[in-house]
DNA sequence: TAGGCCATCTGGTCCT
DNA sequence: AGGACCAGATGGCCTA
């Protein structure tokens, strides 16, 4: 599922992700894609011990995971909700630009830092060339900055 | 085809 | 006890 599909609606989300667990036949994950899909978990709730070991004769029987991966995919899909609203925040150019989850945390990061400078030197020309600010006992500049140089 | 990125499953740990 | 959170494993998709 790519960030962008978690602009769908919680509630069909939900709806969806709730459908798959009441169909214990059912298809496997959402995507299509994945490790161990829930019909096979299905199984795997019923089947003995990996390595088909047996307890004093007993079939020791997993707890069927359904439930718990449904809360996990739910609990995905409000990181990427999140993700997908912070990247909603960063400039790119072209605006609707892909960006990755590590490409949306650095861009962030250095977005705040950008904000920060055109705050600190009252100027958005350029601000971070500018700006000096401590970091451990030290004053440093800000080398390169993207969001100077797209100013430009 | 290899590498990057991602969704999903799973088991462990912590918290309420 | 049940849920939230996390990291590792796995396999699919896409692109250079």
């Amino acid at each position: 599922m790519a960030i962008s599909s978690a602009s769908s609606s919680l509630s069909n989300y939900l709806m969806a992700v709730f459908a798959q667990d009441s169909n214990s036949s059912g298809s496997a994950s959402a995507s299509g894609s994945g490790a161990a899909a829930d019909s096979e978990d299905s199984q795997i709730g019923q089947e003995a011990l990996p390595g088909g070991q047996e307890n004093q004769g007993h079939h020791r029987r997993r707890p069927p995971r359904q439930k718990i991966n449904a809360r996990e995919r739910y609990r995905t899909f409000n990181v990427n909700s999140a993700y997908e609203a912070l990247r909603n925040l960063i400039p790119t150019e072209p605006m609707n630009r892909k960006l990755s989850k590590i490409e949306i945390i650095r861009l962030a990061s250095s977005y705040i830092t950008h904000l920060s400078s055109t705050l600190e030197t009252g100027t958005e020309c350029q601000p971070c060339l500018l700006h000096k600010y401590e970091s451990e006992g030290i004053t440093r500049r800000i080398s390169i900055c993207t969001f100077c140089l797209k100013t430009k």
